[in-house]
DNA sequence: AATGAATGAGCTTTCATTCAT
DNA sequence: GATGAATGAAAGCTCATTCAT
């Protein structure tokens, strides 16, 4: 039903699953199969961003996924094996698309719109908004899994953000005493209105991308008249 | 065990539990008592922060709350009835505390950091980032409730917020096109780097004092920076 | 299907079940009620006697029993425990019906003769010997379970034996060197030809009273004429 | 990890396995090579023999055996049915140890002792304890099984035994009425004490040499004293 | 009106068996 | 002929909800 879904895997997916019949090898070893355990992940996902972590069942899963109990259960150990997984792709997509945005050398005031850009994007798309709730929703109970999200995720952006920051003050076009505060707060202020709304389901749709450009773009000025020499 | 845990409703909810049994009626309505209500409420409040929705048990409810099923059931018609219940109260205690604080009219520096610090310091308390959490994490499931506990909690304070500036626009001593944003942003630049954290459980204590002040001064700081006339 | 089916409890169980209304606590707390622990213990008898321990299922035993599971797993932790719990059972009656056979302080071969009908009519009887099969059947994977079935069961019994065989030694009727083996003789001689054939199946109905009494006591012949002074 | 453990077959398997290849057929019939239902059946043994009939899963046999699962069910219709054929097996060992002990033309006790020391060895080895255990475990379910071991192994001892006590009734040096029951005694009387224990668990180490002699000899003269003309 | 014992659907996980390769 | 990945029924157990007391 909800296979129309956008899902984490889906961009990158498809290669891997459409490569030839003559390519594949004609029996994978149980557990092997890169199709198979993306085809199971993206049921999961389907499942999970709609559920949550406990509401969401595995025989869910079976069917969104469009395989058997049994081979859930080759490829990943747990329940929670499989979240965990999950949420490890959420990780790589959440980086790929953002890390190029900060190599721009150029105008500071460009590549911050840019790059807050790029961030801000990804971080309201349905995908990571329901993979931050699902995550949110077990800090209580698993605080290790919503932590090790949090800092192998927006923690590692903060880091390079703040390198870029940092590059700046020290080649004296920015006047910033505590960068790494000043680094959560253009941080802050690329999301400022969508990131709360997003995340308790009051934008609805994903923010247009003239709206996140306005935003960020307001945000990147507030910050520059704030801290640029 | 975790009777000593803060609760939402604990500053309040001595008083009705308390009064005397003489003051009271003797035999009250089925689902009608305000102190069992109340008692029932505390439970569930104290059973929801820690486990999260799916996890909680009403049998965890009975205990905590010190009442029988069936009469949870009297007051409540189900699990999900009981939690939405819980999230009117949140919203209460949320304001409660706040209000007062943007009703002082002097400096605006000085007036925007007390609301501030008011502010961070419940979003950020143990209680608020639990009741947040729970309601996160089941937005994709119960969206109406997530959505209304937003707008009923933090859009209230940012419109307060907007009236404020609206007046400090009007008055000439900020220069913003548009307020609403802004005010999102100054909402955000209050607890940047805290809020975040919080929630994914990278910051396991609440903010100290001190921490809030200097986080919220920071951001009133940058946001005074940026459109003060 | 299987409710004809002699049951451990059969012959106790009753005289509580049948309490008259009026003498039972209208209602009693969970896991407290001995009529329903009862009940469960026949249905989980009549299963496991059938099926052995493995191969015996909750749900079976739930049908047999005609209690839910739920209140199974209030009266019993788990699967393990509620056969635990069968096997103190049958370790009662095994002793209740053999304790007084020994105090006869008369004549030496008629005390023999009458224990070992007490106990070879009861080690042979149905329900030992199926007790004796599950316990068997899972020696390997659960040690301490068929070791304690053992010891607090036949092994006490022997112990009772070699008591009564060391007094007549003492009083210089018997003359045995090594009693401890001497029991053991004994007690294999009461059931010669009974007891694999009943544990194995070949021997599909519990041997008469008249089998019985012919065994034991050529059996108690054999050991008096080896052994008597 | 079993792979040292004693196992039924592994006197008599290897002959027929380590055949070179070249006198091997280069292709057999499917479920037609007899060294690989060999190599199955000695690990289904090792897997019985330690987990017992239910806990066994066929994964573990197809691990031990080095064979798949699919080869299995080539050779043996079902689980049941390997564990059927395995039994046959026990049977084949149990005999050909016993046969020659009672050729013995002798002195009769020294025969008696021989033969009883051979057959004690025996029904006491870690082995046949565990398959009988295995046996006794699933007796209700498949009485047939069980009871096609006990008639086919026990009970053929028995009757060579019974045949060699009415040569030396016939012979006058006997005085026995029921040689039959005199057969079940003497039987039960070589390994008084060490049976049961061993299959409850209760000897954990198969008894040593001189035990098992000296319990023979005990036993044997119970039965000369008693029947001995 | 309040209670809490009882219910049973539904959970995660295992495993005998099949069949495409 | 042999393989082992895939299947899905069924296992032990939990818990929201009901209802006799």
């Amino acid at each position: 039903m909800s296979s129309a879904r956008p899902s984490v895997m889906s961009s990158t997916a498809t290669t891997d699953v459409e490569m030839t019949e003559a390519d594949r090898p004609s029996r994978l070893a149980a557990g092997q199969d890169p199709a198979k355990r993306q085809q199971i992940l993206e049921g999961a996902n389907r499942v999970f961003s709609q559920m949550g972590f406990d509401a969401a069942s595995m025989n869910d899963i079976t069917r969104e996924a469009g395989v058997s109990k049994g081979t859930i259960y080759v490829y990943f150990d747990s329940k929670e094996e499989l979240f965990l997984e999950l949420c490890n792709h959420f990780r790589e997509i959440l980086f790929a698309d953002i890390y190029h945005a900060l190599e721009s050398d150029g105008d500071l005031r460009e590549a911050l719109i840019e790059f807050g850009v790029a961030l801000a994007g990804v971080i309201t798309s349905d995908v990571v908004v329901r993979a931050q709730r699902v995550v949110i929703g077990v800090a209580e109970r698993m605080p290790s899994m919503s932590r090790d999200f949090y800092e192998r995720g927006p923690k590692r952006g903060q880091a390079l953000m703040r390198a870029l920051i940092d590059r700046h003050v020290a080649a004296g076009r920015l006047d910033i005493e505590d960068t790494e505060l000043a680094t959560y707060q253009l941080a802050d202020l690329f999301m400022s209105g969508m990131f709360k709304k997003r995340l308790f389901g009051c934008m609805e749709q994903p923010p247009s991308k003239e709206l996140i450009r306005k935003t960020v773009t307001a945000g990147v000025d507030v910050f520059l008249k704030a801290y640029q020499r």
